[in-house]
RNA sequence: CGGGGCGUAGCGCAGCCUGGUAGCGCAUCUGCUUUGGGAGCAGAGGGUCGCAAGUUCGAAUCUUGCCGCCCCGACCA
């Protein structure tokens, strides 16, 4: 992309309004536009970068046996009765009537219409077990929405739903999306831990948030050090296989939010072994077996003939909070540091001198290169001061820059930057294409 | 929802206390000079001062109501 074509609105000064600094980056760098308290508008960088994590979580979601749909933002008011909860769930939920009077609500959630799609087609055990996903926004009509994309509104999400003919099953399937958010994480450049998590009236020991470490963290984390550094499970494990002992192996150590803290276990860990910290919650899985399936009559047949509701569990990864969970984990003074994974583009070309036929040769040379190579480069061609490329450059993040200047020009040479350590190499154009395309 | 703060040009702010018809920096546009870390000079455009009512000869400024946004807290299957 030539960035004399394309739409990326920087700002010098962060907007007064936003007080974090993930928020700040977000709006300086042209990836969002506040439209409301908690809503925003998705600008071309950021649609970029959330349309990158999304097809993160995608390909960890499909590799774990997962299967995408879409369901609507719009649902009937009548399926939220079936479970009750259309009552219950209170302020919270943006209630909209049709023009024929009939109630609709914007879907905070969609465990209701997942359940209604399951029980219409699935009637054995044999089928069994099942995980239906989508990516979708979801509405929240939060009290007081905050920092930015953090705590919105309107956020995307993607939910899991897990169905399985009993517990022992369920289980199973838990383990396996608690194993693929790991490396869901893992490939955003992310150190998420799980945490135990408040189970809610179904009790067991079988949910778990996902924090990811930042000091602007919504939670206090208290946990075993050694899980910070335990790493992911990586794709190749057997995802049908027995995965119990990789999860009891994370789950053993000690981890836990401020509502679940116990402090006499935490305690008894070695002292140099105790972090506290504050983290961000980027997903939350539990099980919650027939909450829902009971009362909206998904039943299965066992192998015994006899009718069970699905036993369910459901799995969540804020998307559009993972953009800015992200910038809080890695940016610096100038700017929001990318992980290449998710970069809006992988390489900036900064052309010091555009007009300068030695310089635009150069840059087109180097931009076709990177094109052929699918790193999708953005190629700062803007008739503009070095200085202020270099500030953009910095400020979106992009991983790599090829600057281009007449001095280097005169000696058959560019500078190739790398944005997360700020080193630099002065070397000939072949080479720098090189060392970007691996 | 309780507490606090703020709404003045695209962004950041001053002016308000003590009423006299709006200003600064950045950004934008034009010209010239510049060009390796957000350039300099000269000129230009851009504002129903959140909205409404009131007080007053006169309101950005004082009063009242409403709206919006931010922060803390509570809340967050």
């Amino acid at each position: 992309m030539r960035l004399s074509r394309y739409f990326m609105p920087t700002l010098r000064e962060a907007p007064a309004d936003a007080q974090i600094v993930s928020h700040q980056l977000m709006l300086r760098a042209g990836l969002v536009r506040q439209e409301a308290a908690g809503i925003y508008a998705w600008l071309p960088l950021g649609l970029k970068v959330l349309k990158k994590i999304e097809q993160v979580v995608r390909e960890e979601m499909n590799r774990a046996g997962a299967i995408e749909i879409l369901m609507p933002t719009l649902q009937l008011a009548d399926l939220w009765r079936e479970s009750g909860r259309y009552d219950d769930y209170g302020e919270e939920m943006l209630r909209i009537k049709d023009r024929h009077d009939r109630d609709l609500l914007f879907g905070p959630t969609a465990e209701e219409v997942v359940t209604d799609i399951f029980r219409s087609y699935i009637k054995s055990y044999k089928d069994l077990p099942k995980n239906l996903y989508n990516i979708q926004w979801k509405f929240r009509d939060e009290r007081r929405p905050r920092f930015g994309v953090m705590r919105g509104r309107e956020f995307l999400m993607k939910d899991a739903y897990s169905f399985d003919v009993d517990e022992a099953a369920a289980r199973r399937s838990y383990n396996r999306m608690f194993l693929a958010y790991l490396n869901v994480y893992a490939r955003l450049g992310l150190k998420a831990i799980p945490v135990k998590a408040d189970p809610g009236p179904i009790g067991g020991d079988l949910s778990h948030e996902f924090m990811i470490l930042a000091d602007t963290g919504e939670s206090q984390v208290f946990a075993h050090r050694d899980l910070v550094e335990m790493g992911a499970p990586g794709p190749d494990i057997d995802w049908f296989g027995d995965l119990e002992p990789e999860v009891a192996r994370r789950t053993s150590l000690y981890a836990a939010s401020d509502e679940m803290h116990d402090e006499a276990r935490f305690a008894a860990m070695p002292e140099d072994k105790r972090m506290t910290a504050r983290g961000i919650e980027v997903g939350h899985i539990f099980y919650f077996g027939e909450k829902y399936s009971k009362p909206m009559k998904a039943m299965v047949t066992g192998p015994d003939g006899k009718d069970v509701p699905a036993q369910m569990g459901s799995y969540g990864v804020g998307v559009s909070r993972l953009v800015a969970a992200i910038i809080e984990a890695s940016h610096d003074d100038a700017g929001i540091i990318w992980p290449a994974s998710v970069a809006p583009f992988g390489a900036a070309v900064l052309n010091l001198r555009a007009g300068d036929a030695g310089c635009d040769a150069v840059c087109e040379t180097a931009y076709a290169a990177l094109t052929a190579a699918g790193l999708d480069p953005l190629y700062d061609d803007r008739d503009d001061r070095p200085g202020a490329k270099f500030a953009a450059a910095d400020l979106v993040g992009i991983p790599w820059q090829l600057i281009v200047g007449p001095k280097g020009i005169a000696e058959g040479v560019v500078e190739l930057k790398t944005r997360a350590t700020g080193e630099r190499q002065t070397i000939p154009l072949d080479a720098a294409l090189k060392a970007i395309t691996g």
